[in-house]
DNA sequence: ATTATGACAGGGC
DNA sequence: TGCCCTGCCATAA
């Protein structure tokens, strides 16, 4: 369902600049909701605009690549993520706290 | 209404 | 980047 927080969640991940990436947690932490409602704004099954959401740039706290397996195929996701020039290995983001995009503080 | 589940986080060990 | 448990909240059955 869209509601008024997938909404906002999702505009927050539009906003993620590309080569960088962000956390459930830090989105979560901008908007005042909880971690699992970010991921559930996410889940393709209720987000209509999930062509426009880089979606890829949103990993867990550790830079795991937690849902590429929502993509549609697991490598979908890491095949995005080096296309932007974000090393990927072995489901992780390497460099990730340099490449960590945090609304609550670039915003 | 109640229970279970999930693209999570944080703290303890 | 372990593992286990708790808190969190939307959604499905």
């Amino acid at each position: 369902m869209a509601t008024n927080q997938h909404q906002k969640i999702l505009e927050i991940v539009r906003l993620i600049p590309p080569g960088r990436v962000s956390t459930y947690g830090a989105i979560a932490n901008f908007l005042a909701v909880s971690p699992r409602t970010v991921g559930w704004a996410l889940n393709r099954s209720y987000n209509p605009d999930a062509e426009k959401v880089p979606a890829h740039r949103v990993v867990n706290r550790k830079g795991m690549l937690s849902g590429k397996m929502h993509f549609g195929d697991p490598y979908i996701m890491e095949e995005l993520l080096r296309e932007e020039g974000i090393e990927v290995e072995e489901d992780f983001v390497q460099d990730f706290k340099k490449r960590l995009w945090d609304p609550v503080e670039e915003l």
